[in-house]
DNA sequence: CGAAAAACTTGACGATTAGTCATTTAAATT
DNA sequence: AATTTAAATGACTAATCGTCAAGTTTTTCG
């Protein structure tokens, strides 16, 4: 049946398509003002046809939650080859985590607003599994330089430390500060040279409160943030 | 003037009560499935009686944030008269954001969602000056418990710390917590004593962050957490 | 190849919703 | 009691989500 595999591959193609020109309404107009009438008419496809992909806008806004966990999923692995001690690779994923915020402030407010109940029951039961994945596979990630730090002893095991709850306080700190100004930023006007160094900051307060070493007394983290930043920009 | 006063007061009423009624509706259906029809069935006024007093549904979400940052605000303020250290007054306002997270979800996620510019856009300016004058008045709250800390010598002052810095940190791991959580248990389900301890320990790696005395390895803060709860249950 | 069957596409339509505004009703003033 | 002022009303418009019967394309198979 090669024919039916083309089929669904084409179909494939298509709904990326239509995430792709949702993504951009998106990007340029705020989700509440992106229509299916206006995504039909500029992806020149009908409501009808869309609707075959997505089974309510609520699936849409989950596909796109999607969309934003691969990015973020990215940008996490390819930190992969960063070279560093635990907690340097720790802040790599602080940063990689800002980037995608920055680069794609809709699609972060997405995968927050997405976890509503109101959206979740209008949600196919085939993209919430999928989103379950995704979320799982960005907490390993964490968990993993979390786990390296705890068997190199960067982490002192004196306290009896699970690696989800530390996982857990980093993601906190990471999203809350992020969130916060993200929000800020589009209320109000905040520079963006200030949210680097916030969530740098903020990173390691945490760190310092887990007793991750090196200490932010005894190492220079604005460099190792530089190196990052030049890390990802390359 | 007595009977101008008079209607403004029954106006002033009014809009309070049909806040309670949206909130009734929020609180039961969340914010998308509240309309402003229902709304006007429910309360028995007219639609164009309410928006007399509404200029927009957006407009009415930011007036449930403002009553979201009042339940915030004394809760906060009821924090006045319990005695304890900087640090445990500092958890004090966490439990209190918390409780406030707690028992009114929806407005917590008004105040999150009502920042968006898309709501932002289409509220009075009179509305959204008294929302930043509320948000001023909770970061002074948490600005004098940190301006406490420092002229204390609770807080170090070898490092170059600014108050708003250290509030802004405090503010991002228990928003970023309590977010989390509240989602968390929305989508999955999450017990509720797991949260409130998840809650104290990120509070206890930012305080040892800052390296806010008493740390927490020489002072049990499950006791003042306990403590703290039954401040509030009192 | 050609006809029947299956799969897919379409856009008009029903049901709701936010917001407006001419009309009606109530209140205040003189 | 008459006039003026203010406020409440709900029918109406435009826009929206989601459906579905009718039409079109593609696949299957004799």
């Amino acid at each position: 049946m090669a024919t039916s595999e083309r089929k669904a591959r084409e179909l494939r193609q298509r709904e990326e398509m239509l995430l792709d020109t949702a993504l951009e309404m998106l990007e340029k107009d705020g989700f509440a003002t992106m229509t299916m009438d206006k995504l039909a008419r500029r992806s020149e496809y009908s409501k009808g046809t869309i609707y075959n992909h997505f089974a309510s806008k609520e699936d849409l806004l989950t596909a796109l939650c999607l969309r934003g966990f691969d990015i973020q999923l990215q940008l996490y692995r390819s930190t992969r080859d960063f070279e560093g001690t635990s907690r340097e690779k720790m802040l790599a994923l602080y940063y990689g985590y800002y980037l995608y915020a920055r680069q794609h402030p809709t699609l972060f407010m997405c995968v927050l607003s997405g976890q509503s109940p109101n959206v979740i029951e209008k949600t196919s039961p085939e993209r919430i599994a999928m989103r379950r994945q995704k979320e799982r596979e960005v907490a390993a990630i964490c968990d993993r330089v979390v786990a390296e730090a705890l068997v190199n002893g960067d982490i002192p095991a004196d306290r009896e430390r699970i690696v989800g709850e530390l996982t857990f306080a980093n993601w906190a700190i990471a999203f809350g500060t992020t969130a916060l100004l993200l929000a800020a930023e589009q209320a109000y006007s905040i520079a963006r040279l200030d949210q680097t160094s916030s969530l740098l900051t903020n990173a390691g307060l945490v760190m310092d409160g887990i007793g991750w070493h090196p200490l932010s007394d005894s190492w220079d983290y604005r460099q190792s943030w530089s190196r990052i930043q030049s890390f990802f920009g390359a």
